[in-house]
DNA sequence: AATCTATATTAATTTATTATAATATTTATA
DNA sequence: TATAAATATTATAATAAATTAATATAGATT
């Protein structure tokens, strides 16, 4: 089941070092140290945004050592990317429609 | 085409009032006055608001008398929600083919 | 145990965003 | 043309969010 509160998803990914470390993410997963070098942020900044990005459930962690592998929660970011999906999916014709359309 | 810089998308939608407005255009067209009513903010609040959402290339407005009429522009819209598609649309191409082959 | 490494937390400062209040603009109408 | 209605704009005050700097913790290494 998903949980993630969807309003508040945008208010995350508002921070475009959310959203970049969301991307990075998408990509593989990562130590807060390879996100800090990548972004080119303090280690106080990175894991402040971290913890943020882990709250609104988009992110998810584990341990290796003392290392924290994060780790991006797809499903729930799909979700949240699907908020606004009844305003077009009037049926699947639709859809078929679109994926042709963005050949 | 589409020209909606995506990044920023989610900060205009960060903030709740502007995405009960898109979500309430999503149902239909509405003047300045009928969100405000709907949304129980002050004119100027409403007005500024509308502004960013306009900038953004969310919405787009025309005139009607002294009236504005604002809709959402939902390929927009849309295009910004699937921004991070690619993350998971590994079986995109399998799914197009699918729907193609059943018909 | 002492120390080092990776990361987290807290407090203070800076910066950005939102709301409010006042005024301006545009179009309609008497 | 004077006034009213709908909306926009500007300045300012209030609030929230991000960055920085300092300190703390947890696990690894000596």
């Amino acid at each position: 089941m998903l949980t993630v509160p969807v309003i508040s998803v945008f208010k995350v990914l508002a921070d475009e070092n959310r959203s970049k470390m969301v991307w990075l993410l998408g990509e593989k997963e990562q130590t807060v140290g390879e996100l800090e070098q990548a972004l080119g942020l303090s280690q106080s900044s990175t894991s402040q945004h971290l913890k943020i990005l882990t709250q609104s459930g988009l992110v998810s962690f584990r341990k290796y050592g003392n290392f924290r592998i994060y780790a991006l929660k797809k499903e729930e970011l799909r979700a949240a990317m699907s908020f606004f999906d009844s305003l077009w999916d009037k049926g699947l014709d639709r859809l078929k429609q679109n994926l042709e359309k963005n050949e």
